[in-house]
RNA sequence: GGAGAGAUGGCUGAGCGGUUGAAAGCGGCGGUCUUGAAAACCGUUGAAGGGGGCGACUCCUUCCCAGGGUUCGAAUCCCUGUCUCUCCGCCA
């Protein structure tokens, strides 16, 4: 949620402008037609209220020696038209509400206008795509012949779009994880593990809902989501929290399974694991004071890319274009590597920079010396890296003529010394 | 799953249905003292929303787990739910 500040006579215009560059088109008259309805309802019950104690306060010095009742009675009209008025303003205050979450997030003033993806701008190219002397295979076809990759099963079980990793194949992707795990934490990110399953509030608070809720998967009989990223149970850690300042920042790094409906995604990708509805996905997480939250940004992306530079994969960075942005984010980079069968390259982070758009609907607050008043953190978050996708890009890139795959240096203590993975 | 206990401010912990937004202690902040620090002493210290003033500020409403109810009036009484703890059962 944005704050409502941007919407005052002063701002409005600059947000108009920003809002509209991703397609948003604000309804000026409605939101102040809403605001002005709920302060006028608000003011009402609040005189109303104020009578009420008043008089109750004065029956409460009278009672003992003199009659009340008229007193009494008062209260009890005031209370009857208090009745009504309190489902007005509950009807105004819930009205406005659903408004202001659906406006997506100001963009930071960095971000170029673009129409989609294609219009995302590369900022950096990391790395050569590999040049093969012979045709190179698919992670599909490779993890068949490798007896790693078992969609039959997968389907048999649980239908498309799922994925049993099997044999060498696994304990490569469990290298990785522990491989990212680890390198993170060398970096000052604590290591957490954290719940799969989360209530609806913290559904609100990262932003999820209610806008996205034909993307998740939700268990209706006791109303929990399994999680679409690690972002959402580890930011909303910090929900309702008024930290100190010497807590911040914090850094978490968590491995989790994450779940995705795709409901909008018919026909994209179903081929392989690369748009699955259960996933791996080690995520990084920052709470942070407010101006330090671009820097925060950068040195996010640069812990992401660690992973790839490390892991000798060639990547690129892109910007998000306006129009690309999600919903909750103020910028975000992509990171996305090489994949020979597709001869592109394809996301496998995204990293994001959220101002104060998800502490204010958490409510997460620091206490700092300058302010007499709790302040909203910043939060941020990148997948550090998807964990399936890393798997992919690593049967692909480190693949041999025979279909064997090439161990990366870095993972090779991981795999307990072995070099090469043959059938 | 069965039985019981509990949920109060940053923390611990009081709280007869009527100036209790809430005692006390701890912590935090400011000050006195000190060369400095500690100790001691004094003062101060919750949040959200709204109104008024250029402003230091001021006024009002709401909040004692959540949601209902009783009452002129609820932290306090009643119901429901959530969570925590203890015991028993079951189970990884």
């Amino acid at each position: 949620m944005n704050d409502p500040q941007i919407f005052h006579p002063q701002q409005i215009e600059d947000t108009v402008i920003n809002l509209a560059k991703r397609g948003y088109i604000l309804d000026r008259n409605l939101l102040s037609e809403l605001i002005e309805r709920k302060k006028k309802l608000q003011i009402e019950e609040e005189i109303l209220q104020n009578n009420r104690n008043q008089i109750s306060k004065e029956i409460s010095f009278k009672i003992k020696d003199t009659d009340v009742s008229d007193l009494k009675n008062h209260v009890i009209q005031i209370n009857q038209r208090l009745e009504s008025i309190k489902s007005e303003v509950e009807a105004a205050s819930k009205a406005l509400e659903a408004f202001y979450l659906d406006i997506p997030n100001l963009l930071h003033h960095s971000v170029h206008v673009g129409e989609s993806d294609a219009d995302n701008a590369v900022i950096k190219t990391v790395g050569h795509p590999k040049v093969f002397n012979f045709e190179p295979k698919d992670h599909v076809e490779l993890g068949q012949h490798l007896n790693g990759i078992n969609f039959s099963d997968a389907v048999k079980i649980s239908g498309s779009r799922f994925v049993i990793l099997q044999g060498q194949i696994a304990k490569l992707n469990r290298a990785l994880i522990s491989f990212m795990i680890d390198t993170h934490v060398n970096r000052g990110y604590t290591e957490l593990n954290v719940p799969v399953l989360v209530k609806k509030e913290a559904m609100y608070g990262t932003g999820q809902l209610p806008k996205f809720a034909d993307d998740q998967f939700m268990l209706e009989r006791d109303q929990l989501s399994l999680i679409p990223t690690a972002e959402v149970p580890v930011t909303n850690m910090v929900r309702d929290e008024i930290l100190s300042e010497d807590e911040l920042p914090k850094k978490y790094v968590a491995y989790t399974s994450c779940f995705r409906r795709e409901a909008g995604a018919y026909g994209k990708d179903t081929r392989g694991m690369i748009r699955v509805h259960q996933f791996e996905k080690v995520e990084l997480v920052k709470i942070v004071k407010p101006e330090m939250g671009e820097d925060e940004l950068e040195s996010l992306l640069t812990d992401a890319e660690n992973i790839l530079r490390l892991l000798e994969l060639p990547y690129r960075v892109v910007s998000l274009c306006s129009k690309d942005i999600g919903f909750c984010s103020q910028k975000t980079y992509d990171i996305e590597v090489f994949l020979p069968s597709q001869n592109t390259y394809r996301e496998i982070s995204s990293c994001s920079h959220f101002g104060t758009f998800q502490a204010r609907r958490m409510q997460a607050r620091y206490r700092s010396p300058h302010y007499k008043k709790p302040q909203l953190v910043h939060t941020l978050n990148g997948s550090g890296l998807a964990v399936g996708r890393s798997l992919v890009a690593v049967i692909e890139n480190y693949q041999q003529p025979d279909g064997s795959i090439i161990v990366p240096e870095v993972l090779i203590p991981y795999m307990h010394g072995q070099k090469i993975i043959t059938p």
